[in-house]
DNA sequence: TAAACAGTTTAACATTTGTTTAATTGTTGA
DNA sequence: TCAACAATTAAACAAATGTTAAACTGTTTA
């Protein structure tokens, strides 16, 4: 008899429920997608990203912050796959990877506005 | 001249662009409920309250850990509102606060599990 | 009302994360 | 090839976050 975790509550309803398990791995990137959304100014790249692509020193500008963070936060945006990168000679442009982005981007603000 | 930030760059088109920005509200409340969703152990709870509404010690029972720390997890999860909580004698029952979370989940897996 | 149970809060600690500055890599054009 | 520019990386530091254990609050029921 487990001492830490006897049970002795009833769910509104208590059959043996269908807990449909998502593997460790895809409940690890979804965390980092979200982890990677959950901050302001990697929200606000997000943001100058709606309107097209843009390289790091337009970032930097735009926002007046350094290159090196711009950068940094990019990275970040990128492993979580929510970005893409490409070169074009001596810049690098950064874009929404896709469609399913912006949606969910979208969707979390529209949440966030209606809950207000 | 700003030395920092000058810019020599050209985009895709570069016309004074249409920068819908969201207030800093949004974009802070926004961020608060990525970063809420940001963490494993928070996904697997909200995972858990797909089947229906759950008490603490049922989480605790069902995840094997402590109630305590169940109990501040989903406290983040309550202050970011994607989790509703409701008194019943004794036991405090927690459920997904609305479609719209559960949407955002759904989307967020389904992306993930796209990107394989 | 006191014991037992369910849940929350607090404080201390370890870990992770974000920022700054400086050094480094990669690309172009004189 | 080398100077200038664009971007990334690394190291050091500060701030935020997650966990543990123990104390505390609220509710029921004996």
């Amino acid at each position: 008899m487990s001492s830490e975790h006897t049970l002795n509550c009833e769910s509104t309803d208590h059959q043996m429920v269908s807990v449909i398990k998502r593997s460790d791995d895809v409940i690890e990137d979804t965390a980092s997608l979200f982890s990677a959304l959950g901050e302001v100014s990697r929200l606000r790249l997000l943001e100058l990203l709606f309107d097209g692509p843009r390289c790091v020193s337009e970032l930097a500008h735009e926002t007046e912050q350094s290159m090196s963070l711009i950068s940094q936060r990019l990275k970040i945006l990128h492993q979580a796959r929510l970005v893409n990168k490409e070169r074009q000679g001596k810049h690098i442009y950064y874009s929404l990877s896709d469609e399913h982005v912006v949606q969910l981007l979208n969707n979390a603000f529209d949440h966030v506005e209606e809950h207000k």
